[in-house]
RNA sequence: GGGCUCGUAGUGAAGUGGUUAUCACGCCUCCCUGUCACGGAGGAGAUCACCGGUUCAAAUCCGGCCGGGCCCGCCA
């Protein structure tokens, strides 16, 4: 009878077969106590002389050769018992051993504590997913993605596969190309997303979509970004036309995910909604980390009136001046301000002025240029108190928000303000439909174009068109983006003028999305949907902090897999094939 | 495309101009009957990423180049 390791410790007194791994061998001469490991864990092997054609095996063994161990349990002696070991109460007296294949010495280690580097992890990953905590990774994953199907189910969503082969979509990312052999010169693409297929479904009389989607993008990776493929938990409701619908549906999934999968704790029951514009201005992001305060404190109309030259000038040219208290900052060293304010630099500020509160007074070179009465306005706003510095951001608006939302985390990271154990979600609404191409001065999509602009085409008119808001949401889980959705632009009328805003014509958005907008020609309901990016959420609550931590096959950063050797040349005739004329 | 940073036995690290490049783990040989990070004795293993320069002398300084990581751009 063949067992899991598992199950060692009921079998005592039974003749079983256990099978794995050699995690490590202790030849004591007379008598060689072999661990073995299976994927469940780990029990420990006696083999003793007496059972001459084992012992004669057991002392072949070597690390990570497979074997197969057959002999009785039995009950440790209480002194020999093992209490770091779930099996260590017991240990297989074995009489039979199989060597069922060896293994040469592992190139990176698995079980000491000095882990090898990320780039030979990958190249040996067959190796590296043997450790226990990639083990773990593979099934949190597996759980994972029952859970999302089980409430999917639940709620009547029905799961549909779209093509991984499909068509290059002129907006957005870079995409992977896949030439046509059948049809020269013409190409299909990797979808960077099934989002035009899934509202096609809607258009189809699907009531609820959902599919566990592969995306697809060239674009370079992060840290929190990988590169190539990445899995979203895609959705779309029909008859609905307002997002709050969509947000309150899928919210107690994620709030389970983070309370009964990764047993966190949630900041709050509750989760706020924040416009775009109010994000920006309290936490200079648009997914910012609720975990903790450090909130940019608008000081604009105490200071109007300053006589410190930074201040006045940002004022006068139509700027702000807002502020940001860092509790016990003060203990800072000089150095690390100028850290700090390097930091500031090169999110566009010019420098980075601040007040320290210490000993009853403030400190700061730029104490002097302020008036009694603002020094006052400042402490009483931003709630400073001894042993905190205040940090300002003069400029621009835009830049402001950007600069002080940057130091924002930042010191947050300094000063160790992130709870491991704390999840906090919101929801972040009423993105801007359209913003400003800084390089290029035009006016582009601010998220996507296929959202619904609040107001539909009364709202298009309006003539400040960087104010015209779109029904579009992201939710964010402590600083990480992980979900992005909104209500779709369902008719034709209001998807043309959106495109003509920017001064593109019909044939333009017909060329582009002609398959969807000819669609909605007959009959498209309004819906409303969203895609929650799976491997960063399962980053996340697994306390990771490089989303490969939790992918089976990662490509590097550099977009190669490193064990595959991939992307690699091909045969010539191959390109033949695909009308691809070979490159020497 | 740009910025920062790293590259030293199989693995992880130490070594900021000067003998034979150090340590731990791993590997090999021998010894060992209660270990569980077993122990003991001995041994092998390095193009200090690569190319060039400065110097009496370079792992170390300089230039270049290749590769990794993080960030910016990019990611509708």
């Amino acid at each position: 009878m063949r067992i899991l390791s598992s199950e060692v410790t009921t079998h005592v007194g039974d003749t079983i077969t256990l099978k794995g791994w050699v995690q490590s061998r202790r030849d004591h001469g007379g008598l060689i106590f072999i661990d073995i490991r299976d994927h469940q864990g780990i029990t420990q092997l006696v083999i003793q002389p007496e059972t001459a054609a084992a012992f004669a095996l057991a002392e072949q063994l070597r690390d990570e050769y497979v074997i197969s161990a057959r002999g009785l349990v039995r009950d440790r002696e209480e002194h020999l018992k093992n209490p770091h070991l779930a099996s260590g109460g017991v240990e297989l007296k074995v009489d039979e051993l199989v060597i069922l294949n060896r293994s040469e010495p592992l190139p990176i280690q698995l079980h000491g504590e000095a882990m090898a580097s990320e780039d030979l992890r990958l190249k040996y990953r067959y190796l590296d997913l043997r450790r226990p905590k990639m083990q773990t990774m593979l099934t949190a994953r597996a759980d994972l993605y029952k859970r999302i199907r089980d409430f999917m189910e639940t709620n009547e969503f029905t799961e549909v596969s779209t093509p991984i082969i499909a068509n290059s979509s002129p907006e957005g990312a870079r995409d992977f190309l896949i030439p046509s052999r059948i049809h020269p010169g013409k190409f299909y693409a990797l979808p960077q997303a099934p989002q035009q297929f899934k509202q096609l479904l809607m258009v189809g009389g699907l009531a609820r979509y959902y599919q566990l989607a592969a995306c697809f993008r060239d674009e370079d990776p992060r840290a929190d970004r990988l590169y190539g493929e990445f899995y979203q938990l895609d959705l779309e409701m029909s008859f609905v036309d307002d997002g709050e619908e969509v947000r309150s549906l899928t919210e107690p999934l994620i709030k389970s995910l983070v309370t009964e999968f990764a047993y966190k704790q949630l900041l709050s029951a509750d989760v706020p909604r924040l416009t775009y514009s109010e994000a920006m201005e309290r936490y200079g992001s648009d997914k910012p980390d609720l975990r903790y305060g450090l909130e940019l404190i608008d000081l604009s109309s105490d200071l109007a009136a300053s006589g410190f030259g930074v201040f006045a000038g940002a004022l006068t040219a139509g700027g702000v001046v807002k502020a940001i208290r860092v509790p016990g900052a003060a203990s800072l060293s000089r150095s690390q301000i100028d850290s700090f304010t390097d930091i500031a630099k090169t999110e566009g500020a010019g420098g980075l002025a601040y007040l320290t509160f210490a000993d009853g007074e403030v400190k700061s070179p730029i104490a002097k240029f302020l008036q009694p009465a603002e020094l006052a306005a400042i402490q009483q706003k931003t709630g400073a108190a001894d042993g905190d510095i205040v940090f300002f951001g003069a400029d621009a608006r835009t830049v402001v928000n950007k600069v002080l939302g940057r130091l924002r985390i930042e010191f947050a990271n300094h000063f160790n303000l992130k709870d491991p154990n704390v999840i906090a979600l919101c929801w972040i609404i009423d993105f801007p439909f359209y913003e400003m191409n800084e390089a290029t001065q035009q006016l582009d999509f601010g998220h996507n174009p296929f959202s619904m602009p609040k107001g539909g085409l009364a709202a298009l008119a309006h003539p400040d068109k960087l104010s015209i808001v779109a029904d579009q949401y992201d939710m964010v889980m402590n600083g990480y983006e992980i979900c992005s959705g909104g209500v779709r632009n369902h008719s034709p009328e209001v998807m043309y003028e959106v495109f003509a805003v920017l001064g593109h014509d019909q044939a333009y958005v017909d060329a582009r999305f002609g398959a969807m907008i000819g669609a909605f020609k007959y009959g498209a309901p309004p819906h409303a949907g969203c895609a929650f990016g799976i491997d960063r959420i399962l980053m996340e609550l697994t306390g990771e902090t490089n989303i490969r931590e939790v992918v089976a096959f990662p490509k590097n950063g550099s977009g190669v897999d490193v064990m595959m050797s991939s992307p690699s040349v091909v045969e010539a005739p191959q390109l033949t094939e695909l009308h691809i004329e070979t490159v020497e």
